[in-house]
DNA sequence: TATTGTTATACTCTATAACTATA
DNA sequence: TATAGTTATAGAGTATAACAATA
């Protein structure tokens, strides 16, 4: 069995396995969150403030420039779902949900919970070996 | 152990993990191949295309609508990396890598390879399994 | 000086709808 | 009629750079 030192690409198949499973999972999350009228990035914002956030705590969370939360806040404001409240540093302003924003975020977790996800296909028991194994790969560096 | 009626959320963990894990992968890859100036869409398609391909099958592999190839597959042809070439279908077009994108298609391979990448984080059996558990979750339907 | 957030800009990706040409 | 691909359009996300207010 020899080795091919032009391999077929994309080599590293994990990567490429991880790729095609974050766009799987991204569409079925988008797919979900769509039936209350949200983005993707969207309804991270929303399921990320079950507290109120700093400006930049979004931004690291969503893992963009701080520049792009403007404009996410913005739409999520004319909504009617968020406000921003200032800090006591004044220069911070703490992104809130509204009463209407706190039941979209109620609303939304029942349709992610209930919509179709990737996962669903796998058993019980190996859900739970994936999430351990997400939680592990994903957890704060040591 | 009582069911909370008006759980934390994000509910459903293993959504909120595989959505965190798909940005992680997806940031990793885009770095990865930004440093031969291509975006996350464009390096998949020529990682797609180790044959021609019709433009319709990208679509699929893309998970996206048909007219947003042609854009993708405009700015490889303006970089030199791939041609539209009839098929014998005369309505199909197959995209197909130049010399310069198959030569760009290696360096891809490398710079995915050698980069950083979110799964690195795990022990090699763990890879294994996670390699695992991904491609039963991505097979097609039975 | 450094940090927080905004604005301005330009580009990519995205879906929808209408279109051409083939089958 | 149906399919493959394109065009036109509009909206959302993205990074970069320059800016104001505050620390």
């Amino acid at each position: 069995m020899s080795i091919d030192l032009d391999p077929p690409f994309p080599p590293r198949d994990l990567a490429r396995l991880m790729i095609r499973a974050a766009d799987a999972a991204k569409h079925a999350f988008a797919d979900a969150v769509a039936t209350e009228g949200l983005t993707a990035q969207q309804a991270r914002v929303v399921f990320f403030l079950g507290e109120p956030r700093q400006m930049k705590d979004l931004a690291d969370h969503l893992h963009c420039d701080a520049s792009n939360v403007t404009g996410i806040a913005d739409r999520l404001t004319r909504a009617g779902w968020v406000t921003r409240v200032p800090g006591q540093d004044r220069r911070v302003k703490l992104l809130t949900l509204t009463e209407e924003g706190a039941a979209l975020r109620r609303r939304l977790g029942r349709a992610v919970m209930s919509g179709p996800f990737p996962t669903d296909r796998l058993a019980v028991d190996e859900q739970e070996q994936l999430g351990a194994l997400l939680q592990r790969m994903l957890e704060p560096a040591t």
